[in-house]
DNA sequence: GCAAATACCTATACATCCTAGGAAAGCAGG
DNA sequence: CCTGCTTTCCTAGGATGTATAGGTATTTGC
């Protein structure tokens, strides 16, 4: 009987394209393996169990989104640079339903420091803000806003909330233009705090 | 053998409760039913099968959501009932994870239509920003980038995103005075579009 | 107190996750 | 070619979960 050709790469590559197919919560090895042609127990000589799998799909994830990311960035800065990181955030997470599911997992944080891929999405972010010229702890939560902002309103467009009385793509460029001018725009403290001060890599986590 | 005493809103209610303590996505109908003392077979005869029980629990949370806004915003007007909408919300979904998880299913249109909890949700965003003068197609776009800012936020929060580095509750503050900001100077449309005006209830849904 | 409604049961079929241990395909070196 | 090792994939089976069919026992309404 000749061979499927398994590794832990194409197993991960194959349950990215199944839980865009059918959603990350709804990955099952029994599918994965059917779609192989091959038994569910032969999948877990690649895979540790289901909850590895997920965690090797948000990782494949958070790499190519930060791919997509840093193309759409790459010689741009200002707004076209934070407009660039939008389209492609979120035309990454709705080509990609599963995968963007996956980036959301809240993962082992031995496994999420030694992640490339997640260091580089916080960079991408990072970049794109340092032209606002924020300074901590105003960066830090124009930062959580603006990455709310973008996860909030992808998750909700896939999710069918906005329904169809007006373009969703209109409402979503008048969103950047107003948060371009939100972030030109940052209010001051008007309690004068100064304290808090956050180090460059941790806007977004740790 | 005593009886347990089950009808489908003590069902609702458990499995809502279940819910918060094992997230939305790990409830069964096998705990569900050891938390009663009773066989699986026998919460058939209260819920159809899981889904329906899963949109019981939706209907239920987007209730009692709806009502903790409501009480938030009574009495309020501008940035106040902005902010207490907001706080309102981001206070149940923390205090709620399982429930409010449960308020991002999609839900059959049929069901969505006949739930006067999802209709009151819409009509408490529409009515906090009226404050703002807001006129079509803005007040979609002001209506879908707040509410997309108030979800990924709290998702984010709950679901471990932001880390320690600086406190939560400070950066919420401060997005939410930024977004106010952001409303009392919604840009003007750059493009002069005038059209989609879509009706008072359809800011969010339909 | 009797009949109807219904709350809860047993039994069963099937899907899925996962482990243990075995067979067979591919790959060395001779 | 053949011998032995590694790796791939297998069968077998236990545990848990979803769901249906049909029976028994408890309440409830008259």
């Amino acid at each position: 009987m000749a061979r499927a050709g398994l590794t832990s790469e194409r197993v991960t590559r194959a349950a990215a394209e199944l839980a865009d197919a059918v959603g990350f919560e709804n990955i099952t090895v029994s599918a994965l393996a059917r779609s192989f042609g091959v038994r569910d127990a032969s999948l877990y000589s690649h895979v540790r169990n289901l909850q590895d799998l997920r965690e090797r799909i948000a990782l494949l994830a958070a790499g190519e989104l930060a791919d997509r990311i840093a193309a759409a960035v790459a010689g741009r800065s200002g707004k076209e640079a934070m407009v660039a990181f939008a389209d492609a955030y979120r035309e990454y997470a709705l080509a990609h339903p599963g995968r963007y599911a996956a980036t959301q997992v809240r993962l082992d944080p031995a496994v999420l420091a030694r992640s490339p891929a997640h260091a580089r999405n916080v960079e991408l972010t990072y970049a794109m803000l340092r032209a606002y010229r924020l300074v901590e702890p105003d960066l830090t939560d124009a930062g959580r806003l603006l990455r709310s902002t973008f996860h909030g309103y992808v998750t909700l467009e896939a999710g069918g909330g906005f329904g169809h009385s007006r373009e969703v793509r209109a409402s979503w460029e008048r969103g950047l233009d107003a948060l371009h001018l939100l972030l030109e725009n940052w209010p001051a403290d008007p309690s004068g705090r100064q304290a808090g001060a956050s180090p460059p890599g941790g806007i977004l986590e740790a």
